[in-house]
DNA sequence: TCTGGGGTCCTAGGACCC
DNA sequence: TCTGGGGTCCTAGGACCC
């Protein structure tokens, strides 16, 4: 529609076999500093730096230093934050957007933060921040007037605590390295809304084989699967089976989805769908094997990885879903 | 600020167990 | 079969984040 109304558009489409090389090496020079790095997406990381004072003048040298290197190597700007907590150095490191450094000095830390909106806490959002309203909150300083029994009515226990902690400045959050996924899933909106059993069936079919490469490849198997549907008027629903032993391959992962598809009961045609793992377990731990399960289907599942793995995902596909294409 | 893809965490109710 | 408390697990939906 974008192009229609608008020929001369350019459209870039999205690289992200690239960012996720790039991030590998951003994530490297991370790790040159120190050991002590906690991933929060592809482009954002926390650093515990505090063990570097014997190589660092300080914080703040460490930071300059890590941009210089990016700057230097991937010729790419980097925003740093230093603070003396997680939940600070975020926002130091918003204030640093696009391409510099902020720090926050543990003295007078709290006035900067009380002087903030309220919006610059993680985890307030639209919703979250219309009950705050409710209570005549407009800044971070006006949660830390409030009593934390009012926060916790207002906005439940999990969600009143953290807040009322994080107005105060009280963020105890240690720096986590290693944090393992807790789910894989995969998901596609279509351009035409799928209609009919056997076009939602068949973009199953595609979810299941893209879903067991992503978990073979991190060495993982779920004991929970997760079927996820949209329909036109944006309605989302979801169904999901918890089972004895934990799944990897796409037959068992096609299987469960087309048992979660049958309890949906479809009412519209399908603009999303979507297929996820959860309750991970790690694939080489000994695993309940399933009735039809067989040593034969595991090798076909295997070389199925395998040449996808050199050839790409493409390279490999049911015959189900070529039989459209002539 | 009209909706892509991949995630995390929380809540509430129900099943089930001791 | 009922009563009570406490705990875990599962499911579905929602808020939020990058």
């Amino acid at each position: 529609m974008a192009l229609k109304a608008c020929p001369q558009l350019r459209v870039v489409p999205p690289a992200h076999g690239r960012y996720s090389e790039v991030s590998a090496d951003v994530f490297a020079i991370f790790r040159s500093f120190t050991p002590v790095v906690e991933g929060l997406s592809l482009d954002e990381a926390f650093l515990d730096v505090a063990g570097l004072r014997l190589h660092h003048e300080s914080p703040v040298a460490v930071g300059e230093a890590i941009r210089v290197v990016i700057r230097a190597e991937l010729g790419l700007p980097a925003s740093v934050g230093v603070a003396s907590t997680k939940f600070l150095a975020k926002l130091a490191s918003e204030a640093a957007k696009p391409d510099g450094l902020s720090h926050i000095p543990t003295i007078g830390q709290l006035d900067f933060l009380h002087a903030l909106p309220a919006t610059a806490l993680p985890g307030v959002g639209p919703a979250t921040l219309a009950g705050l309203s409710r209570l005549g909150v407009e800044t971070i300083g006006d949660i830390a007037d409030l009593p934390r029994p009012t926060l916790v009515g207002a906005l439940g226990q999990a969600m009143g605590r953290q807040l009322s902690d994080l107005a105060a400045g009280i963020d105890p959050r240690r720096v986590e390295p290693d944090i393992e996924a807790k789910s894989i899933s995969v998901e596609e909106t279509y351009d035409n809304d799928l209609e009919g059993t056997d076009l939602v069936e068949a973009a199953l079919l595609v979810h299941a084989h893209r879903l067991s490469s992503r978990l073979r490849r991190s060495g993982l198997a779920g004991r929970t699967v997760t079927l996820k549907v949209r329909y036109p008027d944006f309605e989302t629903l979801t169904r999901s089976r918890t089972i004895d032993g934990a799944v990897d391959g796409w037959r068992d992962l096609f299987r469960i989805g087309t048992e979660l598809l049958g309890e949906l009961r479809l009412a519209q045609p399908v603009r999303l769908l979507g297929l996820g793992a959860s309750s991970l377990e790690s694939a080489s731990q000994p695993r309940q094997l399933g009735i039809d399960s067989s040593a034969d289907w595991d090798r076909v599942e295997d070389a199925v990885s395998g040449v996808r793995d050199r050839f790409g995902e493409s390279a490999i596909t049911p015959a189900r879903l070529l039989e459209d294409r002539g």
